[in-house]
DNA sequence: GGCACTAATGCAAATATTTTGCGTTAAGGA
DNA sequence: TCCTTAACGCAAAATATTTGCATTAGTGCC
């Protein structure tokens, strides 16, 4: 059976922690087993036992970078809201930290830590649409957000060196909002 | 100056045919620099110093795999090449093969190999929709297509893990038809 | 065509990494 | 508390990557 307590959970942490330190690193950050291990005062085994991969442990640290560390501002608009919302989105995500993770969350093997992601924007967006419906408005929905907005913005995220999309991530949400 | 000329192309196709080769493998393909420079009879430093790493060879090797083979197939109604060509990029993309070069052009470092496998795409496109302005029809705009339809299949293939979109695509096509 | 220049490769030693067997530590359940 | 064994540490073995130097072969020039 597995045991995720105590022990397990500590060196966890340490090890994402020892990634995120590595990237902070001045002369080039070096993302290698080897250095995460000694940074968290593990044996590279243990890291190769757990994750097989580097490739999977990136992807699962990029996750859990990926998760939103706040609710989306509430301003009592939710247009507004959503608005305010997909700008911070978009900077982020094509931001060269951003891009870069969203390389690695897509870079793993398992499916898993990708759709943790789309989980998270799921999340999200679901919070400010169940505050406009409380409000007894029509917002459009999760999925007409996502088909509408989310997904053209990340594919020119993934598939182009373009610059940033903000005012025409803003006009895909206009016009999704007017259908 | 490059040297673009005879023996390193030689070598750079016998390269990437060690790598289609390694994926037949029947007991587990192993596409280690090494193997591939077995097979492709060559040293491991030719490929370790043209590529620099594994993660950016299978990328380009993917990005050359995901050029289609053939321009869409014309019956003389537009929207119905439309729906073929659609029908079968989604069934490509989202087959476990197709999902693996994804992972891989997009798991590379630069964005080279990405742009290019959004160019290839395109290039379909136009190829459909210059057969429908020729026949005095007002087609979408290749944009449109984009983002109405291939960023929504593209987003839902990378990020989740879910069936087939046959029918969702061709939903989503309809509706960008009918703006 | 022959020649000079040097990018691209081959080779092999030096490093670095990943894998693996086995002993030890510590969750989780009785 | 004790037992079972998942998870880890350690170190040797197996692989993979880097690097200096020698060799091969495109490319431009005469």
């Amino acid at each position: 059976m597995a045991r995720p307590g105590g022990r397990s959970a500590r060196i966890q942490a340490a090890i994402f922690k020892a990634v995120e330190e590595l990237r902070e690193e001045p002369d080039g950050p070096d993302l290698t087993v080897p250095a995460i291990a000694a940074r968290a005062g593990v044996t590279p085994s243990t890291i190769y036992r757990r994750w097989g991969t580097l490739n999977e442990l990136l992807a699962q640290v990029a996750a859990q970078n990926l998760r939103p560390d706040a609710p989306p501002e509430a301003t009592g608009d939710w247009r507004r809201d959503l608005e305010i919302w997909l700008r911070q989105f978009v900077e982020e995500m094509s931001s060269d930290p951003g891009r870069a993770m969203l390389r690695e969350v897509l870079g793993g093997e398992r499916a898993e830590n990708a759709g943790q992601c789309s989980a998270y924007t799921r999340q999200q967006l679901d919070a400010i649409l169940d505050r406009a419906r409380d409000a007894s408005d029509e917002p459009p929905s999760t999925d007409e957000l996502l088909d509408g907005v989310i997904a053209p913005v990340m594919y020119r995220i993934l598939f182009t060196r373009a610059a940033p999309d903000d005012d025409y991530a803003i006009a895909l949400l206009q016009r999704t909002l007017e259908r």
